[in-house]
DNA sequence: GCGGGACTGGACAACGTTGTCAGAACTGGC
DNA sequence: GCCAGTTCTGACAACGTTGTCCAGTCCCGC
C-alpha cells in the first residue's frame, strides 16, 4: 500500500480510502490510485485489516468428516449462508476424536473467526467457555454441547426412530434388531431410546441380543447382523441407527447367503440411490442441508447482536416408505 | 498479551517466549506467566502473528461443490495433508461459475493463504499471475488451468473413456450413446475425445444424435437418453461422462417404461452402492482422494521451496466391470 | 577481586492496515 | 478582500505480535 501511495504520489490514507470505496476522494486522485494499484498488482492484506478492525469475516466449521455424504451437504449449506453474509468458511474434520476437535476449535479461535459451527465429537465443551466469553458466537449442530449452554440445532432423533420402529411393528414385526452408532453419541442414544419407546408402546420386550450399538465399522455391523439373523429366534427386521450402518446392512442382506431372506429394514438418514435398490430402502429422512442452514442462520443472528438466551431448535424427520420397511415378517 | 505481562510482572517479550515455547525463560518465570495466561483466558491472536511472520499456515481450496460426492473425498484428502503440515483449510464452492471462482480465489489471496488448490470453473486464470508472482503456491486439480502455467493433477479422462467405450464395443455394442458434461469443461471434452477414439479404432462412425454433451441436469440427461432410445435405430449402450449423469441414467433405465430393456451402461466415476444396483454398474473409476492427496503434496513441495518447472501429473483410471457394462446388445 | 561467558529479561521497532484529527485548498457570499 | 463552510488530503497512532539488540545478573575460574 505504501508503494501504491508513493507511485500515485498520494498519502497512505488516500489509498486506503480508494481501496475501501470510501467517499471523499476526487475522481482524478481515484484514477491515479487505481492505476497504481493495477500496475503494482496490489491486493489488500486482510491480516492487517483484521488486526485493525477486529472482525475476520470468517466462520469455522468443525465436523466429523467432510467426506461423509451426510455432512457434506450440511457443510455446503453453512457455506452458502456464510457467503450471503460475506464470510468465508474454514473447516476441519475432527474424525470423531475429542482431542482433535478441541485442537481444531482452539486453532480457529486463535485465528479469531467470528463464529463457530460445531458438530461435537466431545462431550465436554467447558474448554470453550473463555472463548465464548471473549465473544466467539458458537452454534452446535446435530448433537448438543457437553457441560456448557449454547445454541443448538438438532434433528428429532428420538421421534424419528420411534416412528421408524413403529412402522416396522405396524407391518407385523415383533423381533426387531437395532444396530446403531457408538453409545455416548447423542444421536445414537436418542435413536436407541426411540427404538425402546416404540417397542415398549407395542408391549414388546426387546431381547438384549437384538440391541447392538457400537462402531459403524462394516465388519462390526456385519457380525452383529449375522448374529441376530442366525439366532434360534432370528430377528425379522432391522432398524439401523445411521446411513453408514444402513449401507452395510443393505450390502449384507444382498449377499448371496441372505438373498431372498426377506428381512425388513428401516434406516435412519436418507441416502442417494436408496430408491433404486432391491427392495428400495425405507428410511427416516433428516435434511442435513436444513440443519446446516438453520445453524448458520442462528450463528449470524448472534453475530448481528442477538442477546437472548441460547435456543434449542429441533427439526422434524420424515418417514419415507419405499419397500424394505413394508416387507412382512418371514419365519 | 500486555495484560498477561502486567499480571505476571514481566515484559511483553517474555510472555511471547513462553507462548511459543522458546528457550531462555527460567522455570519460575515460566510458571508465573502460564498462571497469568490461564487466569486471563489468554489466546494468542494469530492475525497479528501472521502480520508479523508473513505466513498464515493455511491453504485455500476452491472447488465446484463441497457437497458433490466426487469432490468431498478430494477435499478431505487435501485437509489431511494440510493437517500433517500444520495448516488449516479454507474452502469455497464456485458452483461452476467463473466469476465466483475468481472472487473466492482473490478473497483467499487477500487473506494471504500460503497456497491454493483449485478445481477450475474458469478457463482463463491470467488473473492469478500477479498472485503467483507474489508467492502464492498454486496447484490445479481435476482440470488444467487456462492460459497460465502451473502444477496440475489430472485423471486420465481420455484413456479412461476410451477403455470404457472399448469395453462396450468388445461386448458387441455398435450403437453407443455418449451423454456427458458441458463442452468446454476439460474432463468432459477429454472423455468425449476418448469415446470418439474408441469408436474410430473399432471402425465405427458415431451418429451425431448419439453424442450429447450438456448440463448434468436430470431433465436434460433424461430427455437426451429417451431420444436415443426411442430413435428408429436405438442405441444399445450408454457411456456416461460423470457420476451425476450415470445416476440419472440408472434411474431412467430402471423406470417402469424401460424395465428389462437391457441397455448396457458404463459410467465415468465410481459411486457408492454401484455394486448393489440391478444390474450392478460397470464404471471407469478414478480416485478423488488420490487426486486431492497428490495435489496437496505437490503444493507443500512448492511451499517447501521446490523451484522446478510446473508439473503435470496424470493419474490412471481403473475399469471396474460389475454387470451393466457386460450386457450384450439387444435389438 | 575481576574478566568473561551464560543466562534471563525487556525496550523498541516493525508488520500493513484503518480511525482520528487537523490542515490545505477551494467555493460562495458579503 | 475576507470569512465561513465544504471538500479533499495526509500525518500519526494504534491493532497484537515477534525479531533485534542491549542490559543486567549470576557463576566460574584465575
Amino acid at each position: 500500500m505504501k508503494d501504491v501511495a508513493a507511485r500515485a504520489g498520494v498519502g497512505l490514507k488516500t489509498v486506503s480510502r480508494v481501496v475501501n470505496g470510501e467517499a471523499g476522494v476526487s475522481s482524478d486522485t481515484e484514477r491515479r490510485v487505481k492505476e497504481a494499484i493495477t500496475a503494482l498488482g496490489f491486493r489488500r492484506n486482510d491480516s492487517a485489516r483484521v488486526l485493525r478492525k477486529g472482525s475476520t469475516s470468517s466462520i469455522g466449521l468443525v465436523l466429523e468428516d467432510l467426506a461423509d455424504p451426510f455432512y457434506s451437504p450440511l457443510s455446503r449449506a453453512v457455506e452458502e449462508v456464510a457467503r450471503a453474509h460475506g464470510a468465508l468458511l474454514i473447516n476441519g474434520s475432527s474424525a470423531e476424536d475429542p482431542e482433535r476437535e478441541q485442537e481444531l476449535v482452539l486453532a480457529l479461535c486463535a485465528r479469531r473467526v467470528d463464529g463457530l459451527v460445531i458438530i461435537p465429537a466431545s462431550d465436554d465443551h467447558r474448554y470453550l467457555a473463555p472463548e465464548i466469553d471473549a465473544g466467539v458466537a458458537t452454534v452446535f449442530v446435530d448433537r448438543p454441547p457437553g457441560r456448557i449452554d449454547a445454541d443448538v440445532v438438532l434433528s428429532d432423533s428420538f421421534a424419528g426412530a420411534r416412528t421408524g420402529v413403529a412402522h416396522l411393528i405396524a407391518h407385523g414385526h415383533r423381533r426387531i434388531g437395532f444396530i446403531g452408532d457408538q453409545p455416548g453419541i447423542h444421536t445414537a442414544d436418542e435413536r436407541l431410546r426411540g427404538y425402546r419407546a416404540a417397542m415398549a408402546e407395542a408391549g414388546l420386550e426387546p431381547a438384549d441380543s437384538w440391541v447392538a450399538p457400537g462402531s459403524t465399522d462394516a465388519a462390526r455391523v456385519a457380525a452383529d447382523a449375522a448374529r441376530m439373523l442366525d439366532a434360534a429366534e432370528p430377528v425379522t427386521a432391522f432398524f439401523s441407527g445411521n446411513n453408514r450402518v444402513t449401507v452395510t446392512l443393505v450390502r449384507e442382506l444382498a449377499a448371496p447367503a441372505r438373498a431372498g431372506s426377506g428381512v425388513a429394514l428401516v434406516g435412519f438418514d436418507d441416502f442417494e440411490l436408496a430408491d433404486l435398490l432391491a427392495p428400495p430402502v425405507t428410511v427416516v429422512a433428516q435434511d442435513p442441508a436444513d440443519l446446516g442452514r438453520n445453524a448458520a442462520e442462528l450463528l449470524f443472528r448472534r453475530l448481528d447482536g442477538a442477546e437472548d438466551p441460547p435456543r434449542r431448535l429441533t427439526r422434524p424427520t420424515r418417514l419415507v416408505p419405499r419397500g424394505s420397511g413394508e416387507l412382512p415378517p418371514r419365519l
